[in-house]
DNA sequence: TTGTAAGCGTTATCAT
DNA sequence: ATGATAACGCTTACAA
C-alpha cells in the first residue's frame, strides 16, 4: 500500500514522541537519553549531554509512556482514593487533603466510588490494582473488609481514613468517635434529657459500631441505658427517616436523639417534622461530622466537628511512608470537638 | 545469600500470576493461553483447551497485567471523568449516569477534580492520558478549552457534559440553558416583576455565558432590558454573596434576581438576609440545576430542573461511539423544566 | 489448532 | 560517560 502521504489533515493523530525519537534527534542511544531524563541517574551523564537531551525532549514535546514505565518498574506514580458515596459532602475535604500532599510528591490520584456496595468495592480495588496504582486511600472500609485486607496482605500500601478495618494490619486515620459521642451525651444530659435515643450507623462500619458502643456505655454509666436504638443500613437521609419512625413507634417518649452522623440527623428531623413534632422544642437532635451546607439547613445542627481536611493530609502521609517501605507507620486518631447549635434545647 | 526459605510469613507478597505461570501449569504455550482467555479469539482454540485454560486461570487467580496489555494494544479499558468541583452535588448524579453505561461495557472510570483551575485541568488531562485512558468525559470544560481541544485533536475521544466547548470538534451533552432562562424570566414577568437582576456564572463556562445571553435577550424582548448584572468568578455561595452585594449597591430597587445556578442563588439569599431583606417577600430569587439538598434549605428554591443522570448516560453513550470510531456522533441538548417553589412571589 | 517470535516503550545490567 | 542488550507481560502476525 504505497501511499506518499496518507494523513488526512483532519485526523492528524501525530504519533506520540518516544524515547527513541528523542534519541535519534540528539544522536545518542536511548539508554543515554533515559538516564539524562531521570533526575536520579542524571549524574551519570555529561552535563552537556544532559542539557541537550532535556532541550530536545521538551522541544519535541516528549511525554514518557507510563504504561511502559509501569511495566518495567512496577510503579505508576498513581494512587487510588476509594469513596463510599460520592454524593456525601464530607468526603470532598478529605480528598482535597489527600491530594494536597500526594500531588506535591508527584502522585496523581484517581477517585472511585463504591456506592456502599462491597461488591463494587472489591471490583474497584481490583480495577485500581490492575491499573497498577502504587497505593490506596480507603475511605469506604468496612470493619471486616476482606478486599482491603487481601490487597494489604499482598503488599499493596493501603491506608483507611475516617473508617477503620478492625484488623490492624491496615493503618488508619480516624476521628475520636468515642470522645465525640461522650461529649454529645454529656451535653444532652446537662440539658436535662433522661430518655435519649440513638439512630446508629451501619454496624459493618467502624464509625457506626463504635459510636453505638460509646453511646450505650455513656448512657449506662449515667443510669439511662434504656434508651431506644434503631440501626440504619446506610448513612442517608432516607435511612434516618426510617429509623426515626421505628424509634418513635417503639418509644414515643424520647426527648433527644443522637444520630450517628449528620445525614442521618437530617432524616431524623424530617421524620419528626412529618409527625408534627418540632426540633428542638419537642425533640433535641444531634449529628456527627459537621458537614458543609449544614449552616443553611434549619435548625442549625448540634454536631461533632471532625477535621476532614486534616484527616486526608494525615492519611496521605501514612500512605507515603508505606509506599516508601518505611518502618513503624502508626495509625492516628484525631481529636474532635462538640459544636453546640440550635437543634438541642432543654428537655 | 543462600537462604532455604527467605519469605517471612508476614510479607507474603505472593508474586502476581502471569500468563506464563498459567501456561506452564496447563502445559501449553503462552500464546495459546492468551487466545483461550480472549473471548474474541477463543474460537481459534479447541474447546477442550479453552475449558482447561479457563479453569486453571481462575483456579490460580490469574489477573491480566493491564500495563502490559496497554503497552501492547494501546488500550486500557479505562476512562476519565473530569469534574470542576467535587463538592458540587450536581455532579454525583452525572457520574452515576456515566458509570452506569460505561461499566456495562467493561470500562472502569477514574474521577479527577480540577477545582476550576485551568492549570489543574491541563495537568489532570495529561495525567489521564499518560495513564492511557481510552476516553474522557469532561464536565469541567470551558468555552475555549485549549487542553480539551488539544487532546481531542490528537485523536483522544472526549465528550463534554453539562458545559460545552464552543469549538464543536468536542461533542457535548448540555441542557437547554436558553429555554431554562426563558422560562425563568417569563415566570418572574408573570408575577409582575419589572426590575430583574442577574447574577451571571463565570463567562468562561458555556453555562454562564449562554444563560447571561439568554437573560439579556429575554429582558430586552420584554422591554426591561436594563436590569443590573453582576458576573461571578465561580459557581459558589461566596461568589453569590459577593455578586448580590454588588448588585444591590448598584441598583437597590430590584424585585427579583435570576442566579445562573443554585449555588449562586443560595449565596444571593444569604446576602439578602444579611441586609435584613427577605426572600421572596422583598426579593424573588431563582436558581438553575435543581441540585440535591435544595429541599432542606429554606425557602424552597424556584429553579430549573436538569436531568443530571440522563446527561451522564447520554455523554457516556457518545463517548462509547467515539471510542468505537463510529461516524456521525451528534451532540445533544436535553430539555429542562421550570420548578416553581417558594423563593418567587408576586412583585 | 497450536507454537514461534517480534515488539509495544521503558529501565537496568552489563560491557566498553 | 555511553552503548548494547535483556527484560517487564502481553498480543498478534506468521509458520507449522
Amino acid at each position: 500500500m504505497p501511499s506518499i502521504c496518507s494523513e488526512p489533515a483532519e485526523a492528524m493523530q501525530k504519533k506520540r514522541i518516544t524515547l527513541r525519537d528523542v534519541a535519534e534527534v540528539v544522536g545518542l542511544h536511548v539508554s543515554t537519553v533515559s538516564r539524562a531524563l531521570d533526575p536520579n541517574s542524571r549524574s551519570s551523564v555529561s552535563g552537556e549531554v544532559a542539557a541537550r537531551v532535556l532541550a530536545a525532549a521538551s522541544a519535541m514535546g516528549y511525554r514518557p509512556n507510563r504504561m511502559a514505565y509501569g511495566l518495567r518498574t512496577n510503579r505508576s506514580m498513581t494512587t487510588g482514593i476509594v469513596l463510599p458515596d460520592i454524593a456525601n459532602v464530607i468526603f470532598p475535604p478529605i480528598v482535597r487533603g489527600v491530594e494536597s500532599v500526594l500531588e506535591a510528591e508527584g502522585y496523581a490520584s484517581f477517585i472511585v466510588n463504591t456506592d456502599n456496595s462491597p461488591r463494587r468495592e472489591e471490583r474497584l480495588l481490583e480495577t485500581l490494582l490492575d491499573r497498577g496504582v502504587d497505593g490506596v486511600v480507603h475511605a469506604a472500609a468496612t470493619r471486616e473488609d476482606p478486599a482491603a485486607l487481601e490487597i494489604s496482605r499482598q503488599g499493596v500500601p493501603v491506608v483507611s481514613v475516617n473508617r477503620r478495618v478492625e484488623d490492624t494490619s491496615v493503618p488508619f486515620v480516624v476521628n475520636d468517635d468515642e470522645s465525640g459521642l461522650r461529649q454529645v451525651v454529656a451535653h444532652l444530659w446537662d440539658l436535662g434529657h433522661r430518655r435519649i435515643g440513638h439512630v446508629a450507623g451501619p454496624q459493618d462500619t467502624s464509625t457506626g459500631f463504635h459510636r453505638l458502643e460509646a453511646f450505650a456505655r455513656c448512657c449506662e454509666a449515667r443510669g439511662c441505658g434504656d434508651g431506644p436504638i434503631a440501626v440504619s443500613k446506610a448513612y442517608t437521609r432516607e435511612e434516618g427517616r426510617r429509623c426515626m419512625d421505628a424509634l418513635l413507634g417503639q418509644s414515643p417518649s424520647v426527648t433527644a436523639v443522637v444520630a450517628a452522623n449528620d445525614m442521618l440527623a437530617l432524616g431524623v428531623i424530617e421524620a419528626l417534622r412529618a409527625r408534627g413534632l418540632r426540633c428542638p422544642e419537642d425533640v433535641s437532635v444531634t449529628g456527627f461530622n459537621d458537614m458543609p451546607f449544614l449552616d443553611l439547613i434549619p435548625p442549625p445542627l448540634t454536631t461533632v466537628r471532625i477535621e476532614q481536611f486534616d484527616a486526608g493530609v494525615a492519611a496521605a502521609g501514612l500512605l507515603l511512608r508505606l509506599m516508601r517501605h518505611e518502618e513503624g507507620v502508626e495509625s492516628v486518631t484525631l481529636p474532635v470537638s462538640l459544636r453546640i447549635r440550635e437543634s438541642t434545647a432543654a428537655a
